[in-house]
This record gives structure tokens, C-alpha cells and sequence, in this order.
DNA sequence: TTCCTTATTGAAAAAATATTTCAATACGTT
DNA sequence: AACGTATTGAAATATTTTTTCAATAAGGAA
């Protein structure tokens, strides 16, 4: 753990009275590597090469600890439900309900949906995980036969 | 099981060239007479109501099954991450990241979005989720102090 | 209807995933 | 450097999901 890139991150913590330990550190790191959503072993893995004593449990406690600061956020993933991801990253997909293959396009138009949603339940928003399901064409083919 | 209110959905499993049983007639109505995404365990809590034999191992096979004729969707609940739903039981909700209070709002402004989704990716869309995650009010309040 | 074939079922066992407990450790303050 | 305490990892426990397999029941044929 030379390079610490998530100094915010890492302030965070801190201010919110809590230790800045390795482990946290990892996870916090292989978080911040990942664009996409981490199951919890995933995380252990990739994380216990920065930090070789890390524990399954702790990635379960500090993943939770975390989601509660705001600094990741619980992505549900259709492989990996406990699926986690940095703070901010929204993500937005289709899925094909035959064969579970999965597109990603870019979003935009969301932002009067959500400003809307902002002022009816007075949340703060700050992030959004947008999933369509439906057909892919392979598979609209097939079932067409 | 005196009155079947899902003709076209046993339809379709059998033009599938399934067989339409009990047990899976029991999940199908269960999914039915719920909005809400239901865990596999409530599933079979409820569906033993109509079909006292139902195993949970069944629930899971035929949700499965379901899900891949399209006749139910895998919805991800915060509680449950093997939640399914009825199909085309869209859902909209914001989650406060500190207290995981939940919120649902009704959802207008996506048709275009999904329409370009459509035409850029070649898929059907039959459903959505959309999760903003955020704070609510009270944990905006409780994190100034 | 009754018989037959075979998909489907439920129970038990196994595997995978998540949580609790607790003594040992390491963070940050003094 | 030494101390108090939050935090950790391992083991044990609990929960959830999948696999296996003999018994059953659905639906076509007679």
C-alpha cells in the first residue's frame, strides 16, 4: 500500500471517529481499482494481496461500514447479490432474461427524474443503479422459431 | 387451487412444452397475488397454503424456470437478494445508504430513455429497476450535527 | 378410463455465503 | 515508548442455495 489515491476517502473515516487501519485500507483500494460491482470474496481476494493477513469477515464488516458512511454503495449485481461499488458509480445495464447476457449503455435523461424524486421525498441522491430486463435479439430469434 | 387467475402464463409454460404442476402452480399464483419481490423462503411459506407438499427446492427450480420463460423477474430487494416478482412488476425506489429506509416513487420520463436503449441495442424491454441510493432526510440532519 | 413413460418432485446431504463470538493485535493518543 | 481501546482474524454458528436420487404424478397412448 504505497500510493494511497482516496485521501477524501481516507479523511472520511477518520472524521467519522474511526481508525484508519490496513485492512480498511485494502478494501477501500480494491474498491477504488474496480469500476464494476465486487462480491465480497472477490474484494478478499484482490484485497488480501495488499494487505496478505486480511480476513473474510473483516471485508464483510468494513463493506457494511463503508455503504453506511457513503463511501461505497451495495450493487446488485445478478451473479453476486452483496455485490459492492466505489462510492458514486452508477451503472446502468440491460440484462437478456433467457440467457443473462448483459449490456451496459450510457445514461442520460435521468437527471429530471431524479431532481423530481429529490424534491417529493426530500432524499439526497447520489447515485442510481439502473437495470433493464428483456429479450435480447439472439434470443428473441430463437424463440420466434 | 380452485380458481386459476394466470391462464396465458400455465399457457405459456406448456407451449414451452412443460408440464403444469401443482407446485408450480402454487409459485406462479403466489407471485401473482404479490407486488412486492418475494424471497424464495416467503414464496414457499405462502405457497404451501395452496399446495401443502411444495418443497422449498421446488420454489428454487421453478423461479429459475420462470424467470427464463420470462414469466417472472428476479427484483433485488435490499433484504433479499433472491427476490422475484411477477413479470413486468417494474419497481422504483429510493434507499437511504445510512438507515436503508426505503421509499418507492412512481416513475414517468424513462419511456424515452428505454426506447433509445431499444433501438441502440437490439433488445426487448420488458421491465425495469431503477434504485437511487442517497440519504434521507433524517441522516442528512443527523450527519450536520 | 387405465396404463406407461418420463419429467418433476421433496428430503437429505453438500456447498456456498453470511454472521457471531472472543482472545489477540495494532491504531492513535498521551 | 506505553497505554487504552477499537479492530482484527480464526473458529464456530447460522443462513441460504445447489446437488443428488429414489419416489411420485403429469399427460399421452391404448
Amino acid at each position: 500500500m504505497t500510493h494511497l489515491k482516496h485521501p477524501a476517502m481516507t479523511q472520511a473515516l477518520r472524521e467519522a471517529g474511526y481508525r484508519l487501519t490496513q485492512p480498511r485500507l485494502a478494501v477501500l483500494q480494491v474498491l477504488q481499482e474496480n469500476d464494476a460491482g465486487l462480491s465480497p470474496e472477490e474484494i478478499y481476494r484482490q484485497g488480501k494481496t495488499l494487505c496478505p493477513t486480511l480476513g473474510l469477515v473483516t471485508v464483510y464488516r468494513t463493506l457494511d461500514l463503508l455503504a453506511e458512511l457513503g463511501l461505497a454503495r451495495r450493487v446488485h449485481s445478478e451473479q453476486h447479490c452483496h455485490s459492492y461499488a466505489s462510492a458514486g458509480a452508477d451503472r446502468h445495464y440491460v440484462i437478456c432474461q433467457a440467457c443473462r447476457r448483459v449490456i451496459e449503455f450510457p445514461c442520460h435523461g435521468l437527471d429530471d427524474l431524479i431532481a423530481e424524486v429529490r424534491q417529493r421525498t426530500g432524499y439526497t441522491i447520489v447515485g442510481h443503479l439502473l437495470e433493464l430486463s428483456g429479450l435480447c435479439p439472439d434470443c428473441q430469434a430463437r424463440q420466434e422459431m
